[in-house]
DNA sequence: GAGTTCACG
DNA sequence: ACGTACGTGAACTCA
């Protein structure tokens, strides 16, 4: 038997809005209401197996329902800016997949579905009505199925109505239903009811009398007497309440079953359409072009002769990718300049691969290749570059997917080769996740089956290969050609080398001082299980809470998701309320110190070479920055000096070398001086003045000369928070001022520096008009929260707006820094080599002959790494190890 | 695996 | 009135 299912488009697209976070396509427009809306269609579909379909919306119009009562609906809050575009969207998609979209002027939704249920029902097909609201309930028979999905597990549970289930739950047939909501009324339409008849009230008149009229002729034996009362008052109001709330179910359309069947719904063109929309987990539903398309005449290569033949035609321009898997190699898949891809297996110590073939004759093979002119495409060029050093180069690379990737998207999670495929090819390729598994059960690519580990690699330089054009291209279009081969793809090799060379640590005098905070933990310790009466986990917030804010009574603070919060700012307002307040946070600190940093370092110590070796990540942070992992360099204390002292196990690597540490003076703020073009700012950058006192001296209103060291620092923090996106709030809350005092410093700023506030401004301007934030070197970082209706979120974005800009700025020019820096030590010949990177700090390990040339170099190059309106500043010291370079 | 806290710029 | 700085990574607890 036929079987027709009728979607309430508007309600479902809503209450999958509400229910979904925001999400965005490649545009930058909002999806989250049409992506729920199919992932309830197909879970539908998937249930019901229907014949034919039907989508019916509300036209934006009056209904005949507005020209009897102009207030109908009068107090519904307009749609969301954030959805109103994706109804135009969702008929689009539904178009493409050949789904009838209904909808005529002058009548709801609920109409169209109610008329199509009831000539489908007469046309002997089953309708199956899906909708998020109970109104629909009345056109419910034994044949009609209303199907509403909770919000609740958004799309998992559904409740069903046949007319019988209807009388179960609510004790009233369908046709009763009706009368029972005219009575009750409906705030979220407008309708009015009858005052004081709720839903309970409702049910018992419309049990006994049936319907509003009859209700209203018996009025004076109803019970309440309020509501008998109400009802003879208002009967009017209760007529025209019913005669709103009725579903027409006569609706002059045309009802053309041929049209409603599904056909081809999963075509290509569809497909494509939902690629492009980032609807990656619905794909599969769909046929693509591209799914039969992927790597085709694999080669697999595990001899000795045929790699050396192989390696004798890779030239021009090939992509290739070597598979590598912790700490492992296995070998490396090849497309040659004609797209013939080849994957080569070695022989590992763990497994064999190759046959014979070692990573030694690898190495013999392909050097030539990796060293020599031909243009390598590749993905992650930096991880190849480290793992073969000393060994081979890898000279000639030309481009760098997961780079391109990044500066086209700094904020995705992810550059997965699967992703990219998606992103820039429409491909579905299972991730590297689906096919080795993860976490405990994750095979090893030197244990995974030869036949399968090719495959994914063949896939895997092919979308290396095919999204080169589409990717470049894109970062053509969009002019950051220059930041992407002037910046990110240079600065591949010196973050590689920064790996390679590691940072020495002097493993005694980290012993030394972690056997000292153990002493004292312990100490301080049981200072606390005696004022606080009893032991406990000193390190869990929820058993700290329940000591201090309990037991000891203590006032809490701010709360957290979970409870009361303990974080440092909360217990420093109750330092002086009792003893212990003081205790934990000194406990916290030397906590800290012990497992992160002298546990973490030492365990991520190697042995043999006594240096740890971080990874400099090029493609995580939103703004640009680089970031620093297992163990992070950039985050060792300073603040403090207890911690500070830590920076003392930081040293060169030999007794030839001492350290040469530059970093910028405040060139956030000069930035932000550039960028702006604000004079004030500018001449005191170029005068060399004492910008936190001039600041205080404009903000506040008192002569330059005048300014007292507190004054100052209260500017400090207005400074910091004028690139953060200042609020008074948090200004005060920072300073320990009143909000309104707050606002005067920063009201006292934008004035002295009227041009920093029109950048602001434009940057949230900007950010809104084109959905993303641009820095100095035109990096972007797209910021769809900006056009958020939540107000937080909103704020967010414009906040993100006007920092990333700046920030990113000074990332563009420390890593500009670090290329000529790299450069220079390597055209030169010299012994000295970059280290470290902290944002605005470079960390050198300068050769004893060459410190005061080196000192020079660093400098220059990092005052001249970027042409600004105002002066960059860079102080450089040395010493014998991290501690002393201050 | 989420939540909390705290180290850095 | 809304609830608050921007950008990171690691260790720990607890469900």
């Amino acid at each position: 038997m036929d079987k027709i299912i009728l979607i309430d488009g508007n309600s479902i697209i809503n209450r999958a809005f509400y229910a979904l976070p925001a999400l965005t396509n490649k545009n930058g427009d909002y999806t989250n209401g049409v992506y729920g809306f199919f992932t309830i269609l197909f879970k539908f579909l998937n249930e019901e197996k229907p014949t034919h379909i039907a989508v019916a919306f509300d036209v934006h119009a009056p209904t005949f329902r507005h020209k009897t009562y102009e207030a109908y609906k009068g107090t519904r809050k307009p749609m969301p800016e954030e959805l109103r575009p994706q109804i135009p969207l969702l008929k689009e998609l539904l178009k493409k997949m050949n789904i009838a979209v209904c909808e005529m002027e002058g009548y709801e939704a609920d109409d169209i579905l109610g008329t199509l249920a009831k000539r489908s029902e007469e046309a002997g097909v089953l309708p199956v009505i899906v909708s998020g609201d109970r109104d629909l309930l009345q056109i419910a028979t034994e044949k009609t199925k209303i199907r509403i999905p909770k919000t609740k597990g958004f799309g998992t549970e559904v409740e069903d109505y046949f007319a019988k289930d209807v009388e179960e739950k609510y004790g009233v047939t369908p046709k009763e239903f009706i009368e029972v909501k005219a009575l009750m009324g409906d705030s979220s339409d407008n309708v009015p009811g009858v005052p004081s008849i709720g839903e309970k009230t409702a049910i018992k008149i419309i049990q006994e009398y049936k319907t509003v009229e009859n209700a209203i002729e018996n009025a004076s034996d109803i019970k309440p007497k309020r509501a008998a009362e109400n009802l003879a008052e208002f009967k009017e109001q209760a007529m025209l309440s019913k005669f709103l709330v009725t579903i027409n179910t006569d609706v002059p359309v045309e009802y053309k079953p041929d049209e409603l069947k599904i056909n081809d719904m999963f075509n290509e063109e569809a497909g494509r359409a939902f690629a492009y929309n980032d609807f990656k987990s619905l794909l599969s539903m769909f046929k693509t072009e591209d799914s039969g398309k992927r790597a085709e005449n694999i080669s697999i290569i595990k001899t000795k002769d045929e790699a050396a033949e192989l390696a004798k035609g890779l030239k021009g321009l090939c992509a290739y990718k070597t598979i590598i898997d912790g700490g492992v190699f296995c070998g490396c898949a090849f497309s040659d300049n004609e797209e013939n891809i080849s994957v080569v297996l070695v022989d590992t110590e763990i497994s064999l691969l190759g046959e014979g073939f070692t990573e030694k004759e690898f190495v013999e093979t392909f050097k030539d290749f990796f060293e020599g002119e031909a243009k390598k495409l590749t993905y992650d060029a930096k991880a190849d570059i480290a793992y073969f050093n000393g060994r081979m180069e890898i000279n000639n690379i030309a481009f760098d997917t997961v780079l391109g990737a990044y500066i086209l998207d700094p904020s995705a999670s992810s550059y997965e080769y699967n992703e990219a495929a998606f992103n820039y090819l429409g491909m579905s390729l299972p991730s590297l996740e689906d096919v080795f598994g993860k976490g405990k059960s994750r095979t090893p690519y030197y244990k995974a089956d030869e036949e399968k580990l090719a495959s994914v690699f063949a896939d895997f330089v092919y979308v290396i290969a095919k999204t080169y054009p589409v990717i470049n291209d894109k970062i053509k279009e969009s002019g950051q050609e220059w930041l992407y081969y002037e910046i990110e793809l240079p600065l591949v090799y010196v973050l590689a080398d920064m790996e390679c060379a590691g940072m020495k640590i002097d493993r005694d005098e980290l012993l030394a001082f972690s056997n000292q905070l153990d002493e004292k933990l312990e100490e301080i310790q049981k200072d606390i299980y005696w004022l606080a009466g009893e032991e406990f986990n000193i390190n869990s917030p929820k058993q700290l809470s329940v000591i201090l804010f309990e037991k000891l009574g203590l006032k809490g603070g701010k709360k957290t998701k979970t409870g009361w919060s303990t974080s440092a700012d909360v217990l420093e307002k109750l330092r002086d309320k009792d003893e212990i307040i003081d205790k934990v946070l000194t406990y916290r600190t030397y906590a800290k110190l012990k497992s992160t940093y002298c546990d973490g370092l030492l365990e991520a110590l190697d042995k043999k070479t006594g240096k740890v070796y971080s990874t400099f990540n090029q493609t995580i942070t939103a703004t640009g920055r680089i970031s620093s992992t297992e163990p992070n360099l950039q985050n060792i204390p300073i603040k403090l000096e207890l911690g500070h002292l830590l920076r003392k196990a930081f040293v060169p690597s030999s007794s030839e070398y001492v350290f040469a540490d530059g970093d910028y003076s405040q060139i956030e703020l000069r930035v932000l001086a550039h960028l702006s073009g604000d004079e004030t700012l500018i001449n005191a950058f170029i005068n060399g003045e004492d910008i936190h006192r001039l600041t205080a001296s404009q903000a506040f209103g008192i002569p330059y000369d005048e300014v007292t060291p507190a004054q100052r620092s209260n500017a400090k923090a207005v400074n910091f928070g004028i690139v953060y996106g200042i609020s008074a709030f948090a200004l005060s809350e920072d300073l320990k001022i009143s909000r309104a005092e707050a606002k005067r410093y920063i009201d006292g700023y934008f004035e002295k520096y009227p041009k920093i506030k029109t950048f602001m401004e434009n940057c949230v301007k900007s950010a809104r008009e084109k959905g993303y934030s641009v820095t100095m070197f035109n990096r972007i970082r797209k910021i769809p929260e900006i056009s958020a209706s939540n107000f937080n979120l909103r704020s967010f974005g414009e906040r993100a707006a006007m920092n990333a800009p700046v920030q990113g700025t000074a990332a563009d020019i420390i890593k500009l820094a670090m290329i000529k820096i790299w450069r220079r030590l390597k055209a030169e010949g010299l012994k000295s080599r970059l280290l470290l990177q902290v944002h605005d700090e470079l960390l050198i390990e300068a050769h004893v002959d060459e410190v005061d040339y080196i000192n020079k170099l660093l400098k220059e190059e990092m005052e001249n790494a970027a042409e600004l309106k105002v002066p960059l500043s860079v102080d450089v010291h040395n010493g014998k190890n991290w501690y002393e370079v201050k």
